[in-house]
RNA sequence: GGCCCCAUCGUCUAAUGGCUAGGACGCGGCCCUUUCAAGGCCGAAAUACGGGUUCGACUCCCGUUGGGGCCA
């Protein structure tokens, strides 16, 4: 007989009480991952029971950065608040078949019971009191107001076993659980619990395997409850360690920055952030480490998944990024930075038409948008010639601003920055003057880059030494100690700029010399 | 407090009973080099501890310790 091939369902389903952070990040992408491995389907679910704590700006913030990440699902997102109907047919289900009562304990209550039953050593659980009060009476009480909240009627004397694809075998005793709650009423509406609302969507999107956080182990004996009682298929469930800062302690907003907007706005590529979280926990079988998603796809597997938790380190994630960065097309890396040179005030933009010609590299920006730098207009090819100095000098996006903003203002000059390590500054007047002169030779159509390094290499041997001729100009173009070469800069900026520039630093030495 | 999970360089990890415990980030040194970056070479750096099982243990078992998670 042939097996049924049963489909993989897998889902994502965040609780919209804070932005996407990377913990849930990870918990997506894993679960993205087997999805597009195994051929499945990847669902994205919005917990939103908790009215309380759910903000739309957060479902918007995880449908929008799950999408920058390309962590693209097949279907939903869907909303519990909106299935409340279905969660209410099981829950009567549950109250019928006498596997769940209504209890009116008060948190105080619970609290005084629970601390009893800690100081005295005992596995702190509900004491089951309230289980003998009638539906009828307890529908008086309600109807009367009195707040109550439904519990699940926990078997005693059991042992569930879990066959988790990473754990391994877990088991869990039921006699410590205690009548857990599944649903509370207020205001004489029922609003579903976690566990309960978790396990009847499961149910009704037929997810397969269940692909989350490590925190969440605790709670599947209970899941698995409900299942049971629900007459439910149990899923598959696979537990994945957490992220934890560098104080070991699950990674939370108190240890900076955890929202994945905030390294978007960093300058961290997406394709980065993926790379770098598929590796927290998860290692390929040839010890690569830099992948695509697309190869994340091909190479990912459960088995391969660590069991231990993983601190979060930065600095792995500045390399994976500049990695990433060096990798990618210039057109693209272009479009990605667009909003960095904004932001630091390099170029403006203004929408210049909504519709622009169909794809045209990365140019289709320039057809779009008016690009202008200090009111005149600034070429495409110019911004990604810049871009294209600092491509392999970048760890994140972000350090563009301090990087290659001489291309766009003229550097503040410092006499000492500008004199190399074994001269001085007579030397570097003097030397700086030859240049001028030299540079001042070469035909406006031949200043490019290759007759700029000639020229100086040849100087450079007749001074004998590299340092003060490569270095005075580079300064002088550039304001700084570090920077891309001077000959590459040059050709960008062109002659007329960079001799201006050159003639400000010699203004400059004359000055100090002179006085 | 109870239950559950976890334990290899500082960090991420490889080694699924058999080489000198391998790689990556970071760190240090050297080379290349006008600076920076990149690149190349080299180096320091780990099996938490104690018992077993075995010819042989990072690997299996028990315990201890430590860390974490969940329960309010």
């Amino acid at each position: 007989m042939e097996k049924e091939v049963k489909e993989i369902r897998v889902r994502f389903a965040p609780s919209p009480t804070g932005n996407l952070h990377l913990g849930g990040a990870r918990t997506c992408l894993f679960n993205f991952l087997f999805a597009r491995k195994n051929k499945g389907k990847f669902i994205l679910r919005i917990e939103d029971t908790d009215q309380e704590r759910s903000k739309p700006e957060f479902i918007e913030d995880i449908i929008e950065n799950l999408k920058w990440l390309n962590l693209i699902w097949d279907e939903g997102p869907y909303f519990q608040s909106q299935r409340l109907e279905i969660y209410q047919y099981y829950l009567q289900k549950l109250i019928q078949e006498k596997k769940a009562y209504y209890c009116f304990c008060t948190p105080e209550e619970l609290r005084a019971e629970r601390e009893y039953q800690i100081q005295k050593g005992e596995p702190p659980k509900y004491s089951g009191k309230c289980r003998t009060i009638s539906i009828e009476e307890a529908k008086k009480r309600i109807i009367k107001g009195e707040k109550a909240i439904l519990r699940f009627k926990v078997p005693l004397g059991k042992i569930i076993k879990i066959k988790d694809l990473i754990k391994g075998e877990v088991k869990f005793k039921t006699d410590l659980i205690g009548d857990f709650s599944i649903a509370v009423i207020e205001n004489k509406k029922i609003r579903p619990l976690y566990n309960f609302a978790v396990v009847v969507d499961d149910q009704e999107m037929k997810i397969s395997h269940i692909i989350r956080g490590e925190d969440h182990l605790s709670n599947t004996p209970k899941q698995i409850l409900l299942q049971k009682a629900l007459k439910f298929k149990v899923p598959e469930f696979a537990h994945l360690p957490l992220i934890l800062g560098p104080d070991k302690s699950k990674l939370s907003k108190r240890h900076g920055a955890v929202a994945i907007r905030n390294y978007k706005e960093e300058g961290y590529l997406p394709e980065a952030m993926i790379n770098f979280l598929a590796l927290l926990g998860w290692s390929s079988r040839d010890n690569r480490e830099i992948f695509t998603l697309k190869e994340l796809i091909e190479n990912f597997s459960l088995e391969n998944v660590q069991k231990s938790p993983a601190i979060f380190n930065p600095q792995k994630l500045d390399y994976i990024n500049s990695i990433h960065i060096r990798r990618m097309p210039l057109d693209r890396l272009l479009e990605e930075s667009m909003p960095f040179f904004i932001k630091a005030g390099f170029i403006s933009c203004e929408i210049e038409s909504e519709t622009f010609p169909p794809a045209y590299g990365g140019q289709e920006l320039f057809f779009k948008y008016k690009i202008t730098t200090t009111g005149q207009p600034i070429s495409y090819e110019r911004l990604k010639r810049i871009l294209s100095l600092y491509q392999e000098r970048l760890k994140k996006l972000s350090e563009l601003s301090e990087l290659v903003d001489f291309f766009f203002k003229k550097p503040k000059l410092e006499v000492e920055k500008l004199v190399w390590k074994t001269s001085t500054p007579q030397e570097t007047l003097k030397i700086l003057e030859e240049e001028k002169k030299l540079f001042s030779q070469i035909e406006e159509k031949k200043w490019k880059e290759k007759a700029l390094k000639e020229t100086l290499l040849k100087y450079a041997e007749k001074i004998g030494d590299r340092g003060k001729v490569f270095w005075p100009p580079r300064v002088a173009v550039t304001g700084k100690e570090a920077s891309a070469p001077f000959t590459e800069i040059a050709e960008i900026l062109g002659k007329k700029e960079t001799l201006e520039r050159i003639n400000r630093a010699l203004n400059l030495l004359k000055k100090q010399l002179n006085g």
